[in-house]
DNA sequence: CAGTATCCCAAGCGATACTG
DNA sequence: CAGTATCGCTTGGGATACTG
């Protein structure tokens, strides 16, 4: 990373990693938007339907709309069909495997967010299934040992 | 998380977390639109300079100006003046340890662009200062000790 | 309930030109 | 280099109404 301590000028130009190279940025320009990250928000909440999507985020049912085709297009939701008994059939938004992978970088934001903009206690924690253990996002190396954010850095190539 | 195969209906204004409420929804509210995760990216990968990222990310000046403007007030980045030995005086936008700290979402993201969208080998890796042990995203408990997405769960209030 | 269709308007993008 | 200023224009947001 750069740090504040370390940081000196950059060379123009340097930036190692074309944007269309780069995951995050590809990321960035599929989710980069004011409602698309919410609506993922909502999915990991486990509310699949449309109108409880809409009620919840309160937004236009166009934007709504267009946001669940943009996800589906891309692969991170499915729309399905199912039907509760003694109803009529409906559909739901559920997450792909894609989708689901989406989590990490999500509870990673919003921990972020709690501890850099929000400041209070969170309003969710992420806790593992059957202990009730917090969980934090982090990182760590292939055999699971964690390594703190100051000790990484990028390497490109 | 929600999964496929415990999907069942959701129960409609479920959502359990306020937007007020919820980091993520604050951070996506701060972060979310075309430009804005790009240009951290930029610090992140040590550009700081106003023209350089103007060059990589190919944006118009005054977005640009104006995202930079919006990173600074949300305490994201610092504008910082530094002289390079006979040059004249410059400035350069640093990384905040707020801005330091989105360093964890956004690999979490590259990491998963790189896996689901462009499924090449990544252009870069985090990997550890020291060793260059390649790092991965992930979540953990409090003794660091790792945790499978699949076995986390969300716990509201 | 789950959308599509329409319309209007504001925001924001992109280009260009200008200033310290 | 590092911005601000201006401007035309498109995108997309928000409200409302309509359909299966």
């Amino acid at each position: 990373m750069a740090y504040s301590d370390d940081a000196g000028p950059d060379k123009l130009g340097a930036t190692k990693v074309d944007l269309g190279d780069c995951g995050m940025a590809q990321a960035a320009m599929l989710l980069g938007d004011r409602w698309t990250l919410l609506v993922v928000r909502e999915a990991l909440y486990g509310v699949t339907r449309f109108d409880s999507m809409k009620t919840d985020l309160g937004l236009p049912r166009s934007v709504l709309s267009n946001r669940l085709k943009r996800l589906t297009d891309a692969g991170v939701l499915i729309k399905r069909p199912y039907r509760e008994p003694g109803q009529r059939a409906r559909h739901q938004y559920v997450l792909t495997p894609m989708g689901v992978d989406l989590a990490l970088p999500l509870i990673a934001l919003m921990q972020w967010g709690d501890k850099h903009i929000r400041k209070t206690a969170p309003a969710a924690a992420i806790v593992e299934r059957r202990t009730g253990a917090p969980l934090m996002a982090g990182l760590a190396k292939s055999d699971g040992a964690p390594v703190e954010l100051r000790n990484a850095q990028f390497r490109i190539g």
